[in-house]
DNA sequence: CGTAGTATTGAAACGGATCAATATCTGTGG
DNA sequence: CCACAGATATTGATCCGTTTCAATACTACG
C-alpha cells in the first residue's frame, strides 16, 4: 500500500477537513512536509504480533502507519479485550492521556511505521501552520470514523454489524487493488472485539451472509463481496 | 455555566493534547484569541427544542456552545434516532462531510452558541498557529470522549451503561455547582438513543440503581448521586 | 383542570452470550 | 511432503437480558 511513497517519507491519509474548508481535496502531504516529518521520524518495521507500544506505558511519540495492518486495543477490567481500531497505511496513532498511552497497538501483518517524538512534532507544527492543518484534518477524519463505529455498535443484529465492518474495510483498500476481495488480516476474536460481539456471533453472522449469497470466503482470511448492494443495504439498515 | 466568560467571547474547553505536548494544562483561550474569534462569531440564543442546524443541510459554519445544553443526533434509515453527543458549554460542534452537516443539533435547554463561518475560521487558523493548536487539542479531546462512548456501548448491562452515562455527565458540570446533583436536561428517549438502548431499558436500569441505593431521583429531571464509589464501579465494570 | 406528550410497568419473544464440543488452520519438525 | 500439535474457528444447546408491544401512570403546560 502506498508503495509509491515509501521512500518519500511519512504520508497522512485524511478526508477533507470540511468543518473548516470544503474545497480541500484528499490531503496528502507535500514533498517538503514529508521531508520535514521524515527528518524527525524513525522508520520501524514490526513483525506480526509485535507490539508498537502498550497501554499505560509512558507515551513519548506518535506514529504513522506506512504499510501493513495493526490493531489498537484495550483490556477492560472484566478481562475482556475491546479493539478500538484497526490501523492501515496513512493512519495516525498514539493517543495518550496523562502522559500514558490509552491503547496497546500490535501489528497484525508485517508493518512499517514512522515514529515521531511528540515534543519535536509539536515544535514543527507550531512553525508550520500548513502541516498542523493537515494533522487537524486527519484527526477530524478519525473523529468521523469513530462516529461511524458507534453507529455500528448500535446495530441490533450481528449480521448488520459484520456487513458494516466489511464496507468499512473496503474503504481502507489501497486504490490499486480489486475492490471485491477483502483481506482479513485480523482474527475473528479481533473482529468480535471491534464489533462488540462474541467470536461465535461473528462466525454465525458470517455464515448467514454466506448462506444469503452476499459474500464468500476464500479460506478464512479473505472475503469476496458477491453482492455489494446487499451488503450496503444490510450495513445501512440500522 | 462559564458565566464569568460570557462577555469575553468564545471559549474552548479541551483536555491537554497529550499526543503532542504533555505539559499543556487545561486550555482556555487567551483574551486575544477570544477577541479574534469573537470578531468572526455571531452570538445566537436558542430556545429549548430549536434546531441549530439539520442533518444534510449545507454546512457553512461551525459552532461553540457558550451556555446551555444541546443534543446532536442522526436519524437512521430504520427510523431510529441515534444521539451522537450531548453538548455543553465549551463544546465545539458542526462536523460535516461533503459540505453537509452529519447530525442535527437541537437545543435541550435555552442555549447560547457562537456561530463562526467556516471559511473565515480557516483563514484565522492559518495565520494563528497557536489558536489552531487549541482547535487541534479540542478535537483530540472529542476523540477521546468518543472512544469512551464506544466503550460504554460495549457494556453488556443496561445499568452499567446508565452508570457510565452518569459519570460522564458529572464531568460536564460547571466547576461551581454541587458535584452530587446532576441535572438531566435530556429526555429518557434521548438517553436511550445515546446509550443504544430502548427507553424502557433505561427506565428499568435507573430503577435498579435507585433500588440499590446508588442514586435517587428528585423528579425525573434531576439525579442525586448517593454512592459515587458504586456508580464508578458499575461504570468501570465493562 | 384537562390534555398531550413523556415515563414507567408488565408479559412475551427474540437474539446474542456462554459453555462445551468438534473442526480447521498454521507452523514446525520429521 | 507429510504428520503433528497448538491455536483458531465453527457448530450446537441452553440461558439470560434486552426488545417489543401494550397498558397504565405521570408531568408539564395551556
Amino acid at each position: 500500500m502506498n508503495r509509491l511513497l515509501v521512500h518519500e517519507g511519512p504520508t497522512l491519509r485524511a478526508a477533507p477537513f470540511e468543518e473548516l474548508g470544503n474545497k480541500v481535496a484528499m490531503r496528502l502531504l507535500t514533498p517538503r512536509q514529508r521531508h520535514e516529518l521524515e527528518s524527525l521520524a524513525t522508520r520501524i518495521t514490526y513483525k506480526p504480533g509485535a507490539a508498537v507500544y502498550r497501554e499505560h506505558s509512558q507515551s513519548t511519540a506518535i506514529f504513522i502507519c506506512e504499510d501493513g495492518a495493526l490493531k489498537a486495543f484495550r483490556d477492560l477490567p472484566s478481562g475482556k479485550r475491546r479493539v478500538m481500531s484497526f490501523l492501515f497505511a496513512g493512519d495516525l496513532f498514539g493517543l495518550s492521556e496523562h502522559g500514558r498511552y490509552l491503547n496497546t497497538v500490535q501489528a497484525l501483518t508485517k508493518s512499517v511505521c514512522f515514529c515521531i517524538p511528540r515534543e519535536q512534532l509539536v515544535a514543527v507544527l507550531r512553525r508550520d501552520s500548513e502541516l498542523e492543518f493537515h494533522f487537524l484534518c486527519k484527526v477530524i477524519h478519525e473523529l468521523r470514523a469513530l462516529q461511524l463505529r458507534s453507529i455500528i455498535m448500535g446495530h441490533r443484529s450481528a449480521s448488520g454489524r459484520v456487513a458494516m465492518f466489511l464496507t468499512m474495510l473496503e474503504k481502507h483498500l489501497p486504490d490499486d487493488s480489486p475492490r471485491h476481495v477483502l483481506p482479513l488480516p485480523m482474527s475473528r476474536a479481533d473482529i468480535a472485539g471491534y464489533l462488540g460481539l462474541s467470536p461465535e456471533a461473528v462466525s454465525r453472522a458470517a455464515k448467514e451472509l454466506v448462506a444469503a449469497g452476499v459474500i464468500a470466503f476464500s479460506g478464512g482470511k479473505e472475503v469476496r463481496i458477491l453482492d455489494r448492494k446487499r451488503v450496503e443495504r444490510l450495513a445501512a439498515d440500522v
